[in-house]
DNA sequence: GTCTATATTGTGATAGAC
DNA sequence: GTCTATCACAATATAGAC
């Protein structure tokens, strides 16, 4: 069976409630999100939603996981890879994320936020994973720069990729910047942020 | 009548439960914290917060109104002076913020969340203010480099400034820097961040 | 001012008809 | 599978004694 994509109206309920439970979570935050909310968003019942998911806690781990992947699941090969120069990585990670975060604009403020409020569930999920301090990338900013700590740097590229969608909706209550002009802000980053991190990592 | 600062104990009950409410909401944020939790923080009965606060709701508008003015309060001033150059903005603003963000480190990831949830909450609270776009440090901006939009050096050196907070806990986790180099890091970004920002204003 | 007890509403979850 | 009606409990807020 083929699952239809994107906003047709044809989805399977199950699929109608994941949808929705996408948009709601990740706009509101787990404990300001109803499952009434979710329900209307659907366009379902509310009891739908326990028949197919059993409880709001078990809905939202799966979009919390689906969304943590999207946020993180690229960077680590990203980074391992011995191949790549620092600069290539760099490029490679933000064209890839400024993608994926324009058309999920709520996703940092959402994993972010989430792990705040109760880190202790996701610290059994990444410390399986690989060290950034161990990746290819870290030891190649080593390198470069050995008087300067290379979490600076990681810090600087996943500021400056990440940052402007957490700040946008601060950003345009302060300074009045039109949706517009932020998508072509966005894509002019895609290639500005690559140049950069090269100066900073040339600068004296 | 001198009031006390810091952890004192000695603190009148409307202040405990202030300090309390600042500590639970700024951790947890408004839909998550329960009343009864900011009452047991402050070691005292949850009536009395009604008694002195009337709601939750006013209770939490008293707190992120202060948690507002000390993220915000201090840009606007400094971006207008004329007198500066872009780069002892930077400096001074890199360094004020990164002081108070180590002593209140929850501070942008409560805010920017509390504003998405509820942006129509915030709106007039910020379109009366001076807006960025006509500040000094925006026709500076312009001036030095006229081919590239001033909002993405905005987004820069706020990004630079306050992301390596909101990321702090996702890098702890998957990077596993211990809390004593972090704190080594944010001082050092204090001036690392001014150099940088100075070089990627001068990169071709 | 501070407490205990309680009223009241909000919200997640289920029972049972169709 | 989907609905309406309802339960059970959690959380805000208040009443009233001290």
């Amino acid at each position: 069976m083929v699952k239809a994509k994107g906003k047709s109206t044809d989805l399977s309920t199950e699929e109608k409630i994941k949808e929705a439970a996408r948009k709601v979570f990740t706009q509101k935050g787990y404990a300001a999100t109803r499952t009434r909310d979710i329900a209307e968003e659907a366009g379902i019942n509310l009891a739908l939603l326990n028949y197919y998911f059993r409880s709001k806690e078990k809905l939202f781990e799966i979009v919390i996981m689906e969304k943590m992947h999207l946020l993180l699941g690229k960077i680590a090969p990203a980074l391992m890879d011995e191949e790549t120069t620092i600069e290539e990585k760099v490029e490679q990670v933000a064209t890839h994320y400024i993608d994926t975060l324009m058309a999920n604009p709520d996703i940092p403020l959402f994993v972010l936020g989430e792990i705040r409020t109760n880190p202790a569930k996701f610290a059994n999920l990444i410390t399986t994973k690989t060290k950034i301090v161990d990746s290819a990338f870290f030891r190649q900013l080593q390198a470069r720069r050995p008087d300067i700590n290379p979490i600076h740097f990681v810090f600087n590229v996943l500021g400056l990729i990440i940052f402007p969608f957490i700040g946008k909706p601060l950003l345009q209550l302060i300074a009045g910047i039109p949706p517009g002009e932020i998508r072509t802000i966005m894509d002019e980053r895609k290639t500005l942020i690559k140049t950069w991190v090269k100066a900073m990592l040339e600068t004296v």
